[in-house]
RNA sequence: CGGGGCGUAGCGCAGCCUGGUUAGCGCGCCUGCCUUGGGAGCAGGAGGCCGGAGGUUCGAAUCCUCUCGCCCCGACCA
């Protein structure tokens, strides 16, 4: 390929639509451009790369014994119907009618149709277990696309949904995808980390996020310093602390406290810190109050309080000043555990804290040393906070870091939620109908190129792994109008292609300094220079565009230098 | 959906508040000269219904109303 033949409209300038340095570098270097909000061209350099990350992608899931289909991206209402989700899944689900006036979307995820594929054409055990996968522009309508490639309307998803007849079995699989998974994202270069996610009602560890540490990311993910613990905030557990025994529980004081009403008030009017009071929020868990015992600097993870609970978080919610003086009969700011006439649940840290300074039930006042089991019972207790910096990790007791993450791929155990629903069966080795227990998989492949280029650039440009960059060498000729380099140039060129390494020829009639600023921004991983070096001394330059270093050679060496390089980028 | 910002040449922007000849600047693009190891220089040139509609006015890029689009924060989403 040449590149004065090649569509790669470069900017010199980021432009004025794009926030994020993957959204700025993926237009800057002409991998991509906007057709509207959440919607791209792929151009030909963005289009290779995407293309890269797919070939491992399938490799690895041929590999892990799935098998490629690919179903249609428009899809009936009947089957969304049939699973419920017509109703539930909301406006994110484009739909629109053909001419007969009949219903339909544009897939934003396949398992209805799998499903529907499965119970047509699976019967037996013995046809079990089956993995299928398909590589396909998803369609979402989000209610904010952002960050160019990072959250599109449109975007390049692998969706694999497997089928097994024993739960024994759908581990298995869930753990070989979960394998798969780990050197997709190793070989593309990615710096990731495997996060447990909430599974909701199906519990147990079956479902992981794969997540890509950026600063850009959109989720918070928790990761310890010391070992491999990961998980996201809806998931991560507190480790409790162990209960001071050396203090001795004094007597309990009621305190006047007028006007203060948030934790930083109350603290500063009593001269302690928010971790030696107790705040009693008040939740509507299907529209009954609940109160919520937490340490004054602590805040409520509603995923996990919902599953203490047994019931969905779109079910409960922080309750409004009425409802919490309707129902405990004491103004918002002064409520407290004791005395109250509404169920309660503590977080587990209160069982360490002693003598610690509670709402007193009553306007204006605060009572304190107030001592969990002695001054009041929660009617439960359990681990229903967010995770701090300040926590330690539930594995090793290390460190943990708050960091943001990508997510780039998620896998799930969905057990037979859409096989029940659609009544997907088929028959086991004893003759009886049973439903298809399934998994599913996802990869973001054209967000695994932003998260890619977030994790590896410069300010020069992009820095793609060679495993995903576009193509793997650029061979720049500095004078065209020069015979002698001009045929040093084009012959590494041919070498190189005939070696199966993609190249590209900069044989634009350009100056020096265009061509190397283009090649640092579009960040193509081996940059061979041809120019006066070569007439003058015979040495061709070779650069490695990820870590800057420069060698220089006579022609004779630089094919199989150039190979060697990439042989050892390229896991 | 709530809040904020922006639409003027291919890209980045000024002009708008305080209406007044042919609407500017930088980059890019085209032609010529020159230059050729880090986005050069000189000369000439093309390119805009100032997002759209309506209104106010003798006169609107500029003021008013509506509308469409794009971006950011939040909500939502996995």
């Amino acid at each position: 390929m040449r590149f004065s033949q090649l569509l790669i409209p470069t900017l010199k300038e980021d432009p004025a639509e794009a926030e994020v340095i993957s959204h700025k570098l993926l237009l800057r270097a002409g991998f991509i451009r906007k057709l509207t909000s959440g919607s791209y061209t792929y151009l030909p350099l963005g289009l290779a790369a995407i293309r890269k990350v797919e070939k491992i992608v399938r490799q690895e899931m041929n590999a892990a014994g799935a098998q490629e289909l690919l179903m249609p991206m428009v899809q009936p209402a009947d089957l969304w119907q049939e699973s419920g989700r017509w109703q539930e899944y909301g406006k994110e689900l484009l739909r629109f009618q053909d001419r007969h006036n009949r219903d339909f979307c544009l897939g934003p995820t396949h398992e209805e149709v799998i499903t529907d594929l499965a119970r047509k054409n699976i019967h037996s055990y013995k046809q079990l277990p089956v993995n299928l996968y398909q590589i396909q522009t998803k369609y979402r309508d989000e209610a904010r696309p952002r960050f160019g490639l990072m959250r599109g309307r449109e975007f390049i998803m692998k969706d694999g949904y497997s089928f097994d007849a024993t739960d024994q079995g759908a581990e298995e699989t869930y753990e070989k995808m979960k394998y798969a998974y780990h050197r997709i994202f190793t070989r593309c270069g990615l710096n990731f980390r495997a996060v447990e996610a909430d599974s909701g009602a199906i519990g147990g560890s079956f479902s992981h996020e794969f997540m890509v540490l950026a600063e850009t990311g959109e989720d918070t993910v928790v990761i310890c310093k010391s070992c491999s613990y990961a998980a996201n905030m809806e998931k991560a557990v507190c480790m409790p602390s162990s209960a001071a025994t050396d203090v001795a529980p004094k007597e309990v004081e009621k305190i006047e406290t007028p006007g203060k009403r948030k934790v930083a008030a109350v603290c500063d009017f009593l001269d302690i810190t928010p971790n030696r009071l107790v705040k009693t929020l008040v939740y509507m868990v299907k529209d009954e109050p609940l109160a919520v015992l937490l340490r004054g600097d602590h805040e409520v993870e509603e995923v996990k309080l919902a599953n203490l609970l047994g019931v969905s978080d779109e079910e409960i919610r922080l309750a409004d000043d009425k409802e919490i003086f309707d129902a405990t009969g004491t103004p918002s700011g002064y409520l407290g555990p004791i005395g109250l006439r509404i169920k309660s649940v503590a977080d587990q840290e209160i069982a360490a804290m002693v003598n610690f300074a509670v709402g007193a039930g009553e306007k204006n006042f605060h009572l304190l040393n107030v001592n969990m089991g002695r001054d009041f019972s929660p009617t439960m207790s359990g681990d229903i906070r967010k995770v701090t910096a300040a926590d330690r990790c539930v594995l090793c007791g290390g460190e943990l870091k708050l960091t943001r993450g990508i997510e780039v791929g998620h896998i799930f155990k969905l057990g037979t939620k859409y096989s029940e629903a659609l009544g997907a069966t088929f028959l086991d080795d004893q003759g009886a109908e049973i439903p298809f227990i399934m998994g599913c998989y996802g990869i973001g492949v054209s967000r695994v190129v932003a998260a890619a280029i977030e994790q590896h650039h410069d300010k020069d440009g992009i820095k793609l792994p060679a495993a995903i960059a576009p193509v793997q060498a650029l061979v720049l000729n500095l004078s065209p109008k020069d015979d002698e380099i001009s045929r040093a140039a084009l012959d590494i060129y041919q070498q190189l292609q005939q070696k199966d390494i993609e190249v590209i020829l900069d044989d634009r009639d350009e100056r020096p300094g265009i061509k190397f600023k283009d090649a640092d921004l579009i960040g193509i991983p081996m940059r061979i220079t041809v120019g006066k070096s070569f007439t003058k001394e015979g040495m061709i330059e070779v650069r490695n565009r990820a870590s800057g270093d420069t060698l220089t050679m006579p022609l004779t060496e630089v094919v199989s230098t150039v190979a060697d390089l990439l042989a050892a980028a390229i896991l």
